[in-house]
DNA sequence: ACCCAGGTGAGGG
DNA sequence: CCCTCACCTGGG
């Protein structure tokens, strides 16, 4: 299966690239074609698939025109959910720097487990912890031929977990999340969290579900409704967004996620999540860029977010 | 060698 | 509620 879907306001690199999905990987070779951008390999839930952009049309194969709009949002109109959140300085600076970024779609479990395992963790770590999982019990799809990524392994089922040791999976580098993941697996796979019927449910009450899942407490809810369910009224408050929140609207002043968070609801709207997802690259953009090494974490910080204090 | 990382849960104020 | 602290490892 393949084809292409117009994709308008979208950047595949950039959406890939920004800390939502952790499984996908820049292939070597850009498919023909003058100005198609490099091919990315990767999984949409079941199926391993390639994917690369020329400019408003996204070629693939590996699944359906559906699955890839779906995944990557592209049924989201992005001008509008922008002009609901564009409202102030600094939202605005990071809408403009990162136009494109989309908030993906992932299948809740993969989602859940990813974000249990990035506690008190680095990206390239936890890509690696998730890598070995799938390597070592992710199921194998057949005919993984000409487009297999770098893992021919789907990420695990909560089932194949389930039944793994707390060792076996501390041999995978999991460290202290090796208990926690372990339990949400057999939490799913039992059947006391039931993730495809809470689909269903509104924003308070899936919030509320997940938060009695062993290992996941509120970041990871926020994480996993946002990137998992598609509730773009998450608003998961990490370190960076921490940070970039405290010194864009609350002059650097501490404050608890939980506040920040209920702030951000109020401020933003509805559509909260998606000015969390471009402040977060924002914030991580001036790291990449070394500001935070050489400079204090309150200047670079301006230079990220170019504006005024608000609020 | 040394520091630190996209948090959670437990304990106490 | 809010604050503090320990916590497995391996990238940088």
């Amino acid at each position: 299966m393949g084809g292409t879907v117009s994709c308008p306001d979208f950047d595949l690199a950039g959406t890939l690239a920004s800390g939502q999905v952790f499984r996908w990987t820049q292939g070597q070779s850009p498919p023909q074609g003058r100005r198609a951008g490099p091919a990315f390999t990767g999984w949409i839930g079941p199926a391993p698939v390639r994917i690369a952009q020329e400019d408003s049309i996204l070629s693939f194969q590996g699944t359906s025109a559906q699955a890839v709009r779906a995944f990557f949002s592209l049924d989201l109109d992005l001008p509008a959910i922008a002009r609901s959140i564009d409202v102030d300085p600094f939202i605005h600076a990071a809408l403009q720097s990162h136009w494109g970024l989309r908030v993906i779609r992932q299948e809740p479990w993969e989602s859940l487990a990813s974000f249990i395992l990035s506690a008190f963790n680095n990206i390239p770590r936890l890509t690696g912890m998730i890598e070995e999982l799938s390597v070592r019990f992710g199921e194998k799809p057949d005919g993984v031929g000409p487009l297999r990524g770098p893992t021919p392994f789907a990420f695990p089922r909560p089932e194949a977990l389930a039944r793994v040791s707390e060792r076996a999976l501390r041999r995978c580098g999991l460290g202290f999340r090796a208990p926690y993941l372990r339990a949400a697996a057999r939490s799913v796979a039992g059947g006391a969290a039931d993730l495809e019927r809470w689909g269903g449910l509104d924003d308070d009450a899936l919030r509320e579900k997940l938060l009695q899942i062993p290992g996941v407490g509120e970041k990871v809810v926020e994480c996993v409704m946002l990137f998992g369910y598609g509730r773009g009224g998450a608003f998961p408050v990490d370190v960076w967004i921490g940070r970039a929140m405290r010194s864009g609207y609350f002059r650097g002043r501490r404050r608890t996620d939980r506040r920040i968070r209920e702030f951000a609801r109020r401020h933003f709207g509805p559509m909260c999540g998606w000015a969390q997802q471009f402040l977060y690259c924002q914030a991580r953009g001036a790291r990449h860029r070394g500001a935070w090494h050489h400079q204090g974490l309150r200047t670079s910080l301006e230079a990220a977010f170019p504006s005024g204090s608000i609020s």
